[in-house]
DNA sequence: AATTCATTCAACCGCAGTAAC
DNA sequence: GGTTACTGCGGTTGAATGAAT
């Protein structure tokens, strides 16, 4: 069925908010507190509709909102959480101080979504767009896009020319093929705590330890090598699951990965 | 200066979850 | 258990603004 448009029902008003209109919200709160929106409007004499009340206190007018641009560390935030949890942006703004889930939404969807698709990333999958190189498994989880500074201490870049010049690191989360032999636990939230920035290059992955990845996607196909090989087989975060990189370019000897693919089945 | 095109973001709409009856 | 109403969320729209021609 669906319901009647509240602003039809009773003739409200539509549109942008006035000054006049938004006194009367803040000094109606200020008095009586959030909540009962739905007769908030007639007590506080709004002829809005009690949502749009809800809305314009909740995204503009209530105290402690964040106003202006967003800074590097929102936005890395931002990604990272949305690697996690997908658009679920009020949980994500739950985690921004100052933030409304609508700004940040907006922010998605013309800034960052626009500048992972310029990087080759998938901004739904927080994957690279190259579908060769980027179909998962279907059990797979979500994945995450990390960056990280230039300097992360890695003596030995000997096999990772493909990642000269880059920074870009993406790290992938419960894969359930594959896995590490030395962490299977699974990443919260503040372990991943990522650094983040959107200058989306490519980087030198950090020492293969407990780098795991599933070699299945591992096809790098001509150009798409070095984005394919960057961004999916960086696991900074010693070794979810999957199987390594190390291991797909035949160095197991060389590391800690003691895991041979067991398929697609754990947990 | 005028027009067109692109971008931004405030606001709306519909749906889902849930509490109250 | 079914219905209704309220609230919150996410997708989408469209007016305002800026940039390009």
């Amino acid at each position: 069925m669906g319901r009647t448009p509240c602003t039809e029902k009773h003739h409200l008003s539509k549109g942008p908010w006035s000054k006049e209109e938004d006194q009367l919200l803040i000094h109606y709160i200020n008095r009586h507190g959030e909540g009962n929106w739905r007769w908030l409007p007639e007590a506080a004499g709004l002829l809005r509709c009690g949502k749009s009340c809800r809305l314009r206190w909740m995204n503009y007018l209530r105290p402690n909102l964040k106003k202006g641009n967003f800074t590097q560390e929102e936005t890395d935030l931002i990604i990272h959480h949305h690697s996690l949890l997908g658009n679920k942006w009020a949980q994500i703004a739950a985690i921004l101080p100052g933030r409304t889930d609508n700004e940040i939404k907006n922010y998605w969807n013309t800034h960052i979504k626009r500048q992972l698709y310029a990087n080759g990333i998938d901004p739904v999958t927080h994957k690279p767009l190259n579908k060769d190189m980027t179909d998962p498994p279907a059990n797979s989880q979500v994945s995450e896009v990390v960056t990280t500074s230039e300097n992360n201490n890695n003596n030995d870049n000997s096999y990772f020319n493909v990642f000269l010049n880059s920074k870009v690191q993406i790290r992938s989360y419960g894969y359930s093929t594959g896995e590490c032999s030395n962490n299977s636990s699974g990443v919260t939230i503040e372990e991943a705590q990522p650094r983040i920035n959107l200058n989306l290059s490519l980087s030198p992955p950090p020492k293969p330890q407990g780098f795991c990845m599933n070699p299945e996607w591992v096809q790098p196909q001509g150009q798409q090598k070095e984005r394919a090989l960057s961004a999916r087989n960086m696991n900074v975060d010693g070794g979810n699951r999957g199987v390594c990189l190390w291991c797909s370019l035949g160095l197991q000897s060389n590391h800690a990965c003691s895991r041979k693919d067991k398929g697609s089945s754990d947990d």
